[in-house]
DNA sequence: CTCGATGCAAAATTTTTGCAGTCCC
DNA sequence: GGGACTGCAAAAATTTTGCATCGAG
């Protein structure tokens, strides 16, 4: 998949401001960020960086990552494992929940825009500003066993 | 704090009923989990655990921590962090959700009722059995650096 | 050139596990 | 007395950090 130049720009434009240098490793990093069609993590990361340029280390990944989230071109996923999900944010919608299926370790964004309307109720009962909101469902596949899968929810 | 001798017995009857055995050191960690008034974190309760009786040893805390959950005598909270946190489950009310306040670091649990409703309209949607759900809200408190403290969400 | 950025490996953090010995039933 | 349970320490697993070197501007 190709990248747009104007989104490629856009992160550019982010370093830049930030009066950071653009780097091989930074520009790669991003691009594997955007290449990823779901979630990743960031072995996953580290993994398609170095498909672009292999010098990139996990070090810089790590590195990375704040970065790529400070700018809004990605969001953090935390489901509750050991380690965080990253993914791009294409296309930024309302709230999403996440339905984390305990069957096939898949995890879909639904939109929740209620969530919206939640969070300013709770920031003004108590004076609060929100920062980050999250939804999640874990569930099993009702018809898991059955069918020996749970790519029903594929269909969403 | 004294523990009632009922809440007590639910969780000597819950080994029971497994076919585990009731060890002081499971007793002493029941114990420290109910005399923890907010939320705690493992080692917090290996802490307490061990005023009770000393030979308590981390690896056992985390080795009970699934039993008592699994007895819905606490529950498991987690906001995020590289650890999670834990709490008494002394009454099981309704949907909870967690405010999570970046600037005291406490954790308020609100309730939700509608993560329910939400819930099922989910699983009905989607042919799930939903194992668990989680909403959180992490935000800054408005009238931190005027008044030097959060605490007005005490008064919750 | 200069100093921010990087790679490497070691450290840090939380949780899990193998094993020899302990103690509940 | 037998096997479940425990403590200890080492291992796992993910993320962070110190430091010498590299390279963007």
């Amino acid at each position: 998949m190709m990248i747009s130049e104007e989104i490629n720009n856009t992160f550019k434009e982010f370093l830049t401001s930030k009066g950071l240098r653009i780097t091989n490793q930074r520009m790669a990093i991003f691009e594997a960020a955007y290449s990823c069609a779901e979630h990743f993590t960031a072995e996953n990361l580290l993994d398609e960086s170095r498909k672009l340029d292999d010098s990139v280390s996990r070090a810089t990944v790590y590195r990375a990552l704040p970065l790529l989230i400070e700018s809004s071109l990605i969001r953090e996923v935390d489901v509750g494992k050991d380690f965080k999900y990253y993914m791009a944010n294409r296309d930024v919608k309302t709230f999403q929940a996440q339905v984390i299926c305990l069957d096939c370790e898949k995890i879909f964004e639904i939109d929740a825009p209620f969530m919206e309307w939640y969070g300013k109720t709770v920031a003004e009962k108590l004076s609060l500003d929100v920062e980050d909101q999250r939804l999640q469902v874990t569930a099993h596949c009702r018809n898991l066993k059955a069918s020996g899968s749970c790519n029903h929810l594929a269909t969403k």
